[in-house]
DNA sequence: TTTAGTTGGTTTATGCAATCAACCAACATG
DNA sequence: CATGTTGGTTGATTGCATAAACCAACTAAA
């Protein structure tokens, strides 16, 4: 069929066991509305490899009848390695399949993005050693910035805290460096694959992540992230997820109407906080119900009681935007990684790029290869 | 491999004929990523079935060569009805494989859902036979209704000019008494369907439908409607596209603030108009700008001078909210097909099916079969 | 007119993923 | 202990896609 690629129905299976931790073969194949030999050897292969193993058996059905094998992902078979870029350090997290921290840090770096290729093929390979001594493979590396990113070329398109305004190849200066696939992506989208990652459990389709960051000049960022039928949505010129509130005059610069007239600083003004989340919330109020999305994630680095406001805030603009009887049906939920989301979610595009189904494309597809690990 | 099912590359190719017409088996495949003779083998089995013919020769290469084989839709090989169902009437519409809008018409009917099957069966009898005279097959129906509908399982959820507030399965009743595949869709969805498919050589991803409607009893009803990656955006509960400002106060019934205070008349008011656009305008905008849409289509009962100055107030308000240097990139188009939007968008449905590339879903895929065609 | 080079398209043999049908394995129940 | 039920494996078969060789039809240049 194809010259060596994941065949496609061996992802499919993957994929399930990987939602889904213990699950039989004869379950997948209901499933997946495939014959249970097919299921056999596909799982055959998987443990062949090692990527999977058989767990326990259950417990039989109510008829009797042969009990189940449960199987389940070998969840050290490769770890992922997740770095978010700031002006002056660098976040750095690796997680293993299940999405389980195995390690972060923070490292000094005064963000140049010249010098940066260098800074992070040694960084690769302090990972790497790190993990070798736990006797897992590093499947990959993402990174996480600031600005607006092409995620397919890995190229930046834009970002002002990186002092980036043309399109810089990013990618192809860091695979000369290193041996692993390395994805790059804007922040605001690697906490939205961070949280479809850590929920897979859930199968998140359409959800928000609205990522608020305190800033010493401009008061307050707010990036977004969506996602659309499971997947990080990206729009035309990867721009989508570039916010301006509705509330905004003119050719004022900035992003939300309130902080033209005042300004905040980190942790001191509640009641002007509120205001933002209010205004905040009128905005996103719109995004929710047009889109009928299921869940709003709030990230950032928020302390908990401005956690609490903005929740508060959100839902009752919600509410006062949504067209029925009863409430809004969106979940308000504070991020599942807090300060980390960003590096989490970075390492968890290589995590899900293992265990994605590759969408049959309009065009050619072609697949690439992961490293290592012999078989 | 599979039962008889649409063979996955058998619809990728018949699809990519459908979008460009006049291709050559050889771009085919290089597009498609598949060997020359997988296409031949294909291309042949499409044109035993009738569906595809050669339309002529091309012509060779700068350096010669064999002349290329032009290959096209037999576009009059099926057709699909479009039906918009209004309180007190039907526009009915008939198009073919291209698109082409063969016929259509206006039925008197005093909408009443338990009534509305027999309407049905006599209306699909009737189109059959028009279409039998013209020697075309008809290959189903759309239906296209507002409120919120559920077309996977094709019932009505809720819908206040039809008078339903529950759950009404109208595909089960309709499917028993036609032997067409019928597909129900929300109107602004169905406008969706429609450009996707008007339009279809463009390959839209992302964009936006704005329907306008003058309503005697409440002024102005928008519906929204919503293109992710090149397909309708459904969301939570499939109530994507419901639309409420977000300068609405409190517990105010209604759409748009503006006429909270006052009231609109059908073609009179052209100032209280474009406050109107101006507000829709700054609403759409976020939608349009967050989420990166390429096109924003409106649509609906509207003069060319309404469409005008609602274009006009559109790109204002798209700039205002756009973040960067420039202008805003999404383009404002006015609705391809006027009044006859829904309903062609409902036939559209039926159209896209036939040539839409099965999802490689999560969960086992039932393939459906389509009507007729002695092969 | 001949020859070489290029591109479009078909034919034939082969590989391989998925299926079916028969079978084995392990449990419950009367 | 026979019987029914469910979980899982084995071996033969099916059919899609491929590769490689081939034919067809054209240009360009000698």
């Amino acid at each position: 069929m194809r010259k060596r690629a994941n065949k496609g129905n061996y992802t499919r299976v993957l994929r399930k066991i990987w939602l889904s931790e213990g699950i039989s073969r004869i379950e997948i194949a209901d499933y997946l509305g495939l014959d249970k030999s097919t299921i056999t050897n596909i799982t055959a292969a998987l443990q062949r490899d090692g990527i999977i193993t058989e767990m326990s058996e259950g417990d039989a059905g109510p008829q009797g009848g042969r009990k189940p094998i449960k199987l389940k992902i070998e969840k050290n078979f490769y770890a992922a390695a997740g770095i978010e870029v700031q002006p002056d350090c660098c976040n750095v997290i690796c997680i293993n399949l299940l999405g389980e921290v195995l390690f972060s840090r923070k490292i000094k770096f005064e963000m140049d993005i010249f010098q940066f290729p260098i800074f992070f093929s040694k960084l690769i390979k302090d990972i790497k050693s790190d993990l070798n001594e736990k006797r897992v493979i590093l499947a990959g590396a993402g990174i996480g910035v600031s600005g607006i990113v092409n995620p397919e070329k890995g190229a930046i398109l834009e970002s002002i805290p990186l002092g980036i305004n043309e399109e810089f190849p990013l990618l192809d200066k860091l695979s000369a460096m290193v041996d692993v696939p390395v994805f790059i992506d804007n922040d605001g989208n690697c906490c939205c694959w961070g949280e479809l990652v850590f929920n897979r459990a859930e199968q998140l389709q359409d959800f928000i992540y609205c990522f608020v960051e305190f800033r010493d000049d401009c008061g307050v960022a707010i990036g977004l992230g969506v996602a659309i039928d499971g997947k990080v949505h990206y729009g035309r010129n990867y721009s989508a997820g570039e916010f301006r509130s509705v509330f905004m005059e003119g050719e004022n610069s900035g992003q939300i109407a309130i902080l033209n007239d005042e300004r905040i600083n980190k942790e001191d003004d509640s009641d002007l906080f509120e205001k933002i989340s209010s205004e905040l919330g009128r905005n996103i109020a719109l995004l929710v119900n047009t889109f009928a999305l299921s869940d709003c994630f709030i990230g950032g680095d928020l302390t908990t009681a401005q956690l609490e406001i903005m929740s508060r805030a959100l839902r009752t603009e919600f509410n006062r935007n949504w067209s029925y009887p009863g409430e809004s049906e969106c979940r308000i939920r504070a991020s599942s990684l807090r300060e980390l989301s960003v590096a989490y979610g970075a390492a968890s595009m290589i995590i899900d790029s293992l265990f994605r189904i590759p969408a049959v494309r309009d065009t050619g597809s072609a697949e690439f290869d992961i490293p290592g690990r012999i078989i």
